[in-house]
DNA sequence: TCCAGATAAATGCAAACGCATATATCTGGG
DNA sequence: CCCAGATATATGCGTTTGCATTTATCTGGA
C-alpha cells in the first residue's frame, strides 16, 4: 500500500487521542474532584455555561455517555441537590435541566482550580499561537459531519443498516 | 480577575474537548465493530502497532482505563483468543502481552475500515496543512508533564524550574 | 543476607454504563 | 379528530468500571 493522503489523517487523529488521554489523566489526578466525577463536573459545567436550561438531548451532544447513563447521572446529580428537573412548558416529553445555586457554587468551585491546572497544563507546552490554532482546528472538528455518509470516504456502497 | 492568558488556555481544552467527543461519537455511530468495543479495539491497535509485546503498565499508558479495568478487559480479549497473556522473562511480575494471529486478523479488518473513517472525518473538516499543525500541536501534549508541578497551583508561588 | 518499601498485576465489591425496551408526548396525513 | 410513526426521557438487566485491597516480585540500604 502506498502512503495515502488518509495517513496523515490517521496520524492526526492518533496524537489526538493521545493529547486527549494524557491530559484527562493529568486532570484525573489533581486532588480537586472530592466527591464529584469529571464526567458529572462535566455536566455541571455545561449547565453553568448555558444561560437557559438545558434538555436532556441538547446535554448529550455535549456530553461521550449514552443517553440512559446521562439520564441517571443527571438522577443522582438531583438527588444530591446539585440540580433540578424542571418540566418544559413547551414540550411535555421533554425535561430542562438546571442548577440549584449549591450546584453552581460546587461548579464554581471546583472549576475555577481545575481552570488553573487546565491553564498551567496547556500553556506549559504551547505557546499563544499554537493554542489559537489548536482551537481553531478543534472548533472545525467540532461540528457533525455535514452528511451521514461523506465520512466513509468511499465511493460506494454502505448503505446498510 | 481580568481575563489572563489562562483564558485561551481553557477555550482551546474545551474545543479539543469537544472535538474529540464529536469525532468519538460519530466513529462509533459506524457499523464495523461488531462485538469488539472501541475499548477493546483501542488495545488491540496498541498492540499491533508495538513490535515487541507490551506489558500492562505500558499498555495502560496508552489507554484511557484505570488499571484494574485494563486488566479485566485484557483477560476478556484472552478469553476470545485475541490475545496472549506471557510471562516476561526479565521480571516475574510483569506480564507481556502479544496478540493472536485471530487478533491481528481482527484488528487489521476493523482497522482498515476504521482508518478510512477516520481520514474521511478528518479531511473532510480539515485541509492538510491543518491535518500537520494538529498533529505537531497535540504530540506536544501527549508528553507527560516534565514533573507533578505547577499545574498543582498550590498555596504558593511553587513554580520551580 | 535480609527486609522494608516500591512496583506490577489481580481480585472483591458496589457503582456506573450500554443496550434493548418501555412510557409519555408530539406531529402530520387521512 | 384520530391514529401511526417520530421524538424525549426513563427503566430492566447484564456487563464493565473504579476504588480499595491483595498477592507476587523486585530493589536498595543496613
Amino acid at each position: 500500500m502506498m502512503p495515502g493522503p488518509g495517513v496523515l489523517a490517521n496520524k492526526t487523529w492518533e496524537a489526538l487521542l493521545s493529547a486527549h488521554a494524557a491530559l484527562m489523566k493529568q486532570f484525573a489526578a489533581e486532588d480537586i474532584w472530592g466527591d464529584i466525577s469529571m464526567r458529572e463536573y462535566d455536566v455541571l459545567y455545561t449547565l453553568s455555561k448555558g444561560r437557559a436550561p438545558l434538555r436532556m438531548s441538547e446535554l448529550n451532544r455535549h456530553v461521550l455517555l449514552s443517553q440512559p447513563a446521562l439520564s441517571r447521572l443527571v438522577d443522582r446529580l438531583a438527588e444530591r441537590g446539585l440540580l433540578q428537573r424542571q418540566p418544559d412548558p413547551a414540550d411535555g416529553r421533554s425535561v430542562r435541566l438546571a442548577l440549584t445555586e449549591a450546584g453552581r457554587a460546587r461548579q464554581r468551585q471546583i472549576g475555577r482550580q481545575h481552570a488553573r491546572h487546565v491553564a498551567g497544563a496547556l500553556t506549559a507546552r504551547l505557546d499563544p499561537g499554537e493554542l489559537r490554532q489548536l482551537e481553531t482546528i478543534c472548533l472545525k472538528l467540532s461540528c457533525p459531519p455535514a452528511a451521514a455518509d461523506a465520512a466513509t470516504g468511499n465511493t460506494k456502497e454502505d448503505m446498510h443498516r
